[in-house]
DNA sequence: CAATAAAAAAACAGATCTGTACACCCCTTA
DNA sequence: TAAGGGGTGTACAGATCTGTTTTTTTATTG
C-alpha cells in the first residue's frame, strides 16, 4: 500500500527524527571535535570525513554552532545512558560499587583518541563566547552530580559526598591526558574509601 | 660615555631578555588566550588590544605558536613562583596547611574572567595537533604533582597522597567554570582530611 | 640639524573558513 | 515515461586569519 511505503513515512518524518545521514554526521563531528577541538575542526573536514555532501550537512544543521550543540546534546544523552547502564551492571555493594565506577576511568584514559571530558573541553572553548554551549556543559555536570548522589544514596552514604567525588572524577579525566592515569586512579580509590568509611 | 648608553646596551641585549613591549604582548596574549581560547583568539585582536604594532609582535614571536608557547612558559613559571610563595606563607601546620591551599581555590574560581586551568585548556586544544604545547602542559602538571609531594613530605604525610590531591585540585578548577565552587571545595576539604588522617 | 634606527600604520598576499548557489544524478512514484 | 525530491559535487562569495611588505612617523645620536 502506498500509504505505508517507507518513502511516504520518510517524507512525513519530523525533522527531529534521526536519519542515517544525520547520525553519520553527528558521529563524525563528535569524533573530530573531541580529538581536535571545536574551533580547530572545520566544517570541510567533517564533510570530507563523513562523505556526506556539504549541502546535506547544512540541511540538517543550519550552522556550525547548531552542529556543535547537537553533538553535545546527543553525547550527553549517550553518556547518561551509558552511566545508568554501567551503574546497573556494577558489581559489588557499598563502597565497592562506587570504586568500580572510578576504576573504569582507566580504560577511557587509555583509548587511542582520548582527550579528556568533551563537555569541559567545550566549556573551555566557549565559556564566554557561546552561552548555550556553556549552559549545556553546566547541565551535563549537574546531571553527573545528581547521578553520583543517587548512587551514593542507594548504598546508604550521605549524598553530599558527591561534591567530592565529582571533582575527582573530572580531575582524573582531565589529568589522564598528560599524566599516568593508573596510579592517580589507584590513590583516588583510596581517598574515596577513606571518605566514605569515615 | 657612549659605550654605556642605554641604547647601546639595548641593541646588544640577547633576544631572550625581556623588554617592556615583549612583556606587554605576553600579558595581553595570556589574558585573551585564557578567556577566549587559543584557536578562537586571533593575532589581530592581541595586536589591537595590546596597542603594539603587528610588526613588533612578529619581531618578538616568529609565529602564533611561538607566542602561545612563550605565554605558557611564562605562565607556568609565574604559577610555580606564586605557589611556592603561597606555601611559604600558608598558615597552620599538618593537614591545615594543605587545606589552606585548596581553600584558596575559591577566590580563583570567582574571578571575573575565570576559565579553569590554562594548561588543561591548552592541552585540550592541542592534544594531538601540537606536541610541544602538550608537552609543556604535561610538564606543568608534573611540577604540580611534585609540589604537592613536597608539601606533604614537609608535614609528615606520605607523598603518594599527592596523586589523589592533584586530580581534586584540577577537578575543582575545571568544575569551577560551571558549578558552584564553594560547596565542592568544602567537601573536598573533608575528603582530604579523611584521607590524610586515615 | 642631519643621520640612523626602531616602531607604528596600513595595505596586502595567500590560505582557510563558513555558508550558499547551481547543475547534475539517482530513485521513487504517478 | 515524466515529474519531483533528496543527495552529490563543485564552484564560489565573503569574511577572517596568519604573516609580510611598504611607507611613515618618531626618537635618539653625533
Amino acid at each position: 500500500m502506498s500509504a505505508f511505503t517507507f518513502s511516504h513515512i520518510h517524507t512525513r518524518m519530523p525533522s527531529t527524527m534521526p536519519t542515517p545521514r544525520r547520525d553519520l554526521l553527528l558521529d563524525t563531528a563528535e569524533q573530530l571535535f573531541y580529538r581536535g577541538g571545536f574551533h580547530a575542526t572545520g566544517i570541510d573536514l567533517i564533510q570530507a570525513e563523513s562523505g556526506v555532501a556539504k549541502t546535506t550537512l547544512y540541511k540538517h544543521f543550519p550552522s556550525k554552532d547548531a552542529l556543535i550543540l547537537a553533538v553535545l546534546e546527543r553525547s550527553s544523552l549517550r553518556v547518561r545512558q551509558a552511566l545508568e547502564a554501567q551503574a546497573q551492571a556494577l558489581a559489588g555493594t557499598g563502597v565497592e560499587r562506587i570504586l568500580a565506577l572510578f576504576r573504569d576511568l582507566r580504560g577511557m584514559c587509555e583509548e587511542s583518541d582520548f582527550n579528556g571530558c568533551l563537555f569541559n573541553n567545550a566549556a573551555a572553548e566557549f565559556m564566554y563566547s557561546n552561552p548555550p554551549i556553556r549552559a549545556l556543559a553546566a547541565e551535563h555536570m549537574q546531571w553527573m552530580l545528581e547521578f553520583l548522589e543517587r548512587l551514593l544514596a542507594e548504598e546508604g552514604f550521605e549524598t553530599e559526598a558527591a561534591l567530592a567525588l565529582l571533582p575527582m572524577y573530572e580531575g582524573l579525566l582531565t589529568l589522564g591526558r598528560v599524566q599516568d592515569s593508573h596510579t592517580a586512579i589507584k590513590h583516588c580509590l583510596g581517598a574515596i574509601t577513606a571518605l566514605l568509611n569515615r
